[in-house]
DNA sequence: GCTAAAATGTGATTTTAGTCACATTAATTA
DNA sequence: TAATTAATGTGACTAAAATCACATTTTAGC
């Protein structure tokens, strides 16, 4: 983790929707209470069960959001910039309840809770932003949850591949962010179960794999592999 | 679902923390875009795809939040009362995303969307409430899914059973308020995986089943078995 | 560039829970 | 109260993915 030169919150190419609505007296505030930090690949951003050192404000890079289960770790979520992370520490909780690593180099910000609740108590809209980015996550996690629940292994690798592709990346072929077992993490099965599908689907010219590159070469079946889990 | 006679916002025994903080102006507000209903055992509240009627505050009652998946239904929480449900439909979404069932007769009061976001909009403590709520509701949607994904059916159903007791019915002993496949639906398991699972428990004497009554005899050995997975 | 460690691939086997088919019991309602 | 439907229980069988064991490849550190 390095400490880069800090920028005016104001003039941050990166905002989000919630800081737009914020007037320049509380964007000051936030600004003299908001630190900047990067993260390599790999890198640790917070842990699970270690006291929560803010709202982290994720500028650029990729993030997982993952917590240990009876049995193995757990990915619960892909955090693309530009999006916060840890909006529950706003709780009355004072430790981490799950780990955040960055997949790529990865620019935060870290905002003081306190002042992220007193923005909340100042400006409605900036709560409101804050109430919509929560109500979407609430919505896609149901969504996630009940495909990663049902699906057979196909499917729900399908679906890693489609969300990586599709909402992550952009593209049909992508530098892969997660090794085997990440990819097991994140869709609920094994790393060899996850190999084997990938080679199935690389072996029926689904996708082709050299490296860490992945090119989804035929997606129209992948969704329909998708769909029929 | 019957229209019982309506009562003043502000004297209702029922308040959520989230509208205990609005002052006396904020209330009308409420009280003027609000209306009841009473909903029966196993009635409808709200249903997935169709357009949303509100946010919807549970006074009293219990309802389960279900969405169909690609194989079966899924129940995605239980909410007991009091607690606000369809919260997410005051994303632009005009359709209900999820559906709302009562297991028990269960009181509501529906709050206009509008209403309620212009409430967060005007009062930054209001928002606070809502957000603590989200906030929540994410963290215990994160245990949850980790501990049906990763641990097998004596594990998720002793799991089901303590959630009802501790949580739901504060009481060893119970009238079960769903059905097999219902609970089924709740752990990710079939029917006939359920009663084998509560069959076995009954065999080893952790549970009493006397119809739609359980008791829990044995709490400290659901327990374990909760955690070994 | 060499070596150790980490990541990945693959076959054989086992485990778990799902599926199917049907019996039994409980709950509605005509 | 009989008749019908819904809910529950149970055994036999099947399928899916986990587990185990080990080979191979890739990566990182010296």
């Amino acid at each position: 983790m390095t400490k880069p030169e800090k920028e005016s919150c104001e003039s941050c190419r990166f905002k989000s929707c919630a800081v737009e609505v914020l007037d320049s007296d509380e964007l000051n505030i936030l600004q003299t209470n908001c630190s900047e930090a990067v993260f390599k690949r790999n890198e640790l951003i917070f842990r699970e069960g270690t006291p929560h050192s803010g709202i982290a404000y994720v500028k650029s890079g990729l993030v997982k959001i993952h917590k240990m289960g009876p049995v193995k770790d757990q990915i619960l979520k892909l955090v693309k910039a530009p999006q916060f992370i840890g909006i529950p520490t706003v709780l009355g909780n004072k430790v981490n309840q799950y780990t955040a690593t960055a997949l790529i180099p990865t620019h935060t910000c870290f905002i003081a809770t306190d002042v992220f609740r007193k923005l909340i108590l100042l400006n409605g809209k900036f709560a409101n932003e804050i109430i919509n980015n929560l109500c979407f996550d609430e919505l896609s996690f149901f969504d996630r949850s009940i495909h990663q629940t049902q699906k057979q292994i196909h499917g729900r690798v399908a679906d890693a591949l489609l969300l990586l592709s599709n909402d992550i990346f952009q593209s049909d072929s992508f530098q892969m962010p997660l090794n085997r077992t990440d990819l097991g993490d994140l869709v609920h099965a094994r790393r060899e179960s996850v190999t084997r599908t990938l080679t199935h689907f690389r072996k029926d010219n689904l996708i082709s794999i050299k490296g860490k590159t992945i090119e989804l070469l035929n997606k129209s079946m992948l969704e329909r592999i998708s769909k029929s889990g």
